[in-house]
DNA sequence: ATTTGAAATGAACGAGCGTTCATATACAAA
DNA sequence: TTTGTATATGAACGCTCGTTCATTTCAAAT
């Protein structure tokens, strides 16, 4: 048997990619083979390479194609003036966009040390890009005295660890709803940087 | 050539340690191999089954021990009262003892889904057991007035994530000193829970 | 000086790795 | 219905993996 009944690539190539995000998220991308890859779309070990040129650059495919959604959707945000409206969109952005792709959220935390010096370097301008945006609100906070912050870069940064932390412990259908944790955490937001 | 001039258990055990802590944190457990720690301390690989039974064991003992030390070290505090002297507390020692041991803080975050079930339950248990340092601190502080949490576990892992995300930026000889960090973050930790 | 056990070697094992390629089949267009 | 191309196979390549083991050498105790 050779060509499979039924098969597109616009099936399996996404296919490949959400098995590998899938299979990578649980165990890391190191410990997972080409193999098992395909063995989970259904398909030879080979075909995967009609859909990428190297397991790397599926990884940083993933990755990438991920911080990108994460750029565009912050970007395309309805524009608020004030700082303080600006912060709890950010925050009830960053809960819901990361709650609703949790292995993605994984890949991107704890697969930076496997990427190739120039895709670690891609995806760590990103994430600086992505941690600038709520930067620049705390700083505009800042300067207009709607907030009193001793240190704008360290507050972004614990701000950033402990919304990002959410996905440590969140389980859907657990004891806390979407819209409870989004409210708890505006309002440890807003704490922190509170005159 | 077989034994080496020079050699001891008590001077190669601990170097193979030293050498698979830096590795595994460095590059991960899984694309690590035998071999590399075994060049990294200048033995040949199978030295190494002298000290571990195998590669899985080695990985446990280096999370194990230092949540083991991080449980000891948290309870030789020397006892305060007040709720928000003991946050401080938690908060300098926190930051103090994940400083000193960037290579063992990021083993025990990111090696987690490396351990088979029996070692993940065992190092799981003891994260949790940290955690609950913390959470009495704030149910407390809650009960006696000095703290106002709308939800004590959320704000636990609020802060814990908050404080442990410091490793992510931090570097030695960098723009702030252990000292500034540690005034910052008790800052922003007593902000949350204050009433 | 001799003995004894600890410490290390280095070859070997079977298994699995990422990747390539000649080949075969299914589908779309003619 | 024929043809051309997209899609997939599965064997094979050269490596590296974790682990074992017979063997050798060093260090200390007698």
């Amino acid at each position: 048997m050779a060509r499979k009944t039924g098969s597109h690539a616009e099936i399996t190539g996404p296919a490949i990619r959400a098995a590998a995000l899938r299979l990578f998220a649980k165990s890391g991308y190191a410990a997972v083979s080409m193999r098992q890859i395909a063995a989970e779309v259904g398909v030879g070990a080979g075909a995967l390479y009609l859909y990428t040129p190297d397991k790397q650059t599926l990884l940083f495919d993933l990755m990438h194609s991920h911080m990108t959604d994460l750029l565009a959707a912050c970007d395309a945000l309805p524009k608020e003036s004030d700082p303080e409206a600006r912060l709890n969109q950010f925050v009830a952005f960053h809960i819901d966009f990361h709650i609703g792709r949790p292995d993605a959220v994984f890949l991107a935390y704890m697969e930076l040390r496997n990427l190739e010096p120039d895709n670690f370097a891609t995806i760590e301008a990103q994430r600086r890009a992505y941690e600038d945006r709520l930067e620049s609100i705390l700083e505009d906070g800042q300067q207009s005295g709607a907030f009193a912050i001793p240190d704008t870069r360290v507050a972004t940064m614990a701000l950033i660890a402990m919304l990002s932390g959410i996905h440590v412990w969140y389980r859907d259908g657990g004891r806390l709803s979407r819209d409870r944790i989004q409210t708890l955490y505006r309002d440890l937001a807003l704490r922190t940087v509170s005159p």
